[in-house]
DNA sequence: GTAAAATCCTGCACTTACTGCAAGTTTGCA
DNA sequence: TGCAAACTTGCAGTAAGTGCAGGATTTTAC
């Protein structure tokens, strides 16, 4: 995962009561559901005070679905990082995968758990989605960097957003299929790059 | 627009009211500032009490951003009813067309204020999206149903969240330029359906 | 190593959001 | 006309979220 060797001791707490709230919320909506765990349950959970804890998240729901503030430069750096010989597209694709792994391998429980609560909170999938378009700004970012497009020109902000679109469609599939979280979305990224043909008939 | 002939004096009133809120509520805010006006402002600009607000609107950023209830069966509707000469892709960029023109000539400044706020408000993007994810259900069903697949099959998942996805870029491009959304959603769509292509090098 | 500066945590007070309930009012229907 | 269903409203209460100021802790500079 992510190494934080040289970081002040400051940092290191922040970071550490940042976590702490993040998993206590998930935890305890989990057990309990959204709107029987109060701001003030949590922040007990975590041994912080209620006031702290809006230090760290606007809300519960910011909270459960706490969007990583390093993920997005981290996904911009590996697009960037990808063989030049790459298409833009395949770019993506592979540094999609390499976070998808890297982020997997680090928190499985945490994520199934996020998944499974937003599964019986609809309401957080609108956070859900605005965390992924933060991410998505950053996403965007690398690959207008990549191509040598504006960041606001229809390409990067379309590849970045049909990226985005695959990762939630792939997610969604995997809360409720047992396949690899790494086979769905290379398949959906797959049907992208292929326009949207027909899909195979199953018939 | 939609006609509404056949309908009884109380529904009519229940839609009366229901705009009536919307508007203030987009009106108000692109005035004074997301928050800078409260729940309170917004039913008395509609003459209705604080408590009936919330008999339509779940807050202050749905009455903003309000998800037409009428407009998912509709796309559903625009999807099946494209030629079966077309393909699902095809037939989506379609009704996707009609619908924004057909929404457009309806109410087309309160959607330029509306997408006016949303830029002043980052905050609403969530409740965009989540809307959005509402009409994309919708969509999904619609697709699944013209092409013989579950609806939580990846095919038509996919295709209606990047359906959605060149939406919304088309959407955030139209508030930045002056070009008309027609044009730019056909572009999204078509670079869709070109599988996202290297694009054209303009050094 | 110590003092000053920056940053963080916390409690308090306050406004606003939101919800259940029960009563009153309006509309639909026979 | 009269009954039933649906809508509106006020009231009361819980929880969310924010500004402020004082105290504690870490960092930086000397």
């Amino acid at each position: 995962m992510t190494t934080h060797a040289a970081e002040g001791l400051r940092d290191r707490k922040k970071r550490q009561t940042r976590t702490a709230l993040g998993h206590a919320a998930v935890r305890l909506v989990a057990e309990h559901g959204l709107d029987h765990v109060t701001v003030e349950d949590i922040s007990a959970a975590a041994d912080v005070s209620p006031r702290t804890f809006f230090n760290y998240f606007a809300g519960k729901e910011d909270a459960v679905l706490g969007p990583d503030p390093e993920a997005g430069p981290r996904l911009r750096a590996r697009v960037l990082a990808q063989p030049a010989d790459l298409s833009t597209a395949a770019a993506v694709r592979e540094a999609l995968l390499e976070e998808v792994a890297a982020e997997l391998a680090d928190d499985r429980e945490l994520w199934l758990l996020r998944m499974r609560v937003v599964q019986q909170h609809p309401v957080l999938l609108a956070k859900l989605f605005s965390g992924g378009e933060a991410l998505e700004r950053d996403l965007v970012a690398g690959i207008a960097e990549r191509v040598g497009l504006p960041a606001d020109d229809t390409y990067p902000l379309l590849l970045g957003a049909a990226a985005g679109a695959a990762f939630r469609v792939a997610v969604t599939r995997w809360s409720s299929t047992a396949a690899p979280l790494h086979d769905l979305l290379a398949e959906a990224l797959d049907l992208l790059a292929a326009g949207l043909a027909e899909p195979p008939r199953q018939s």
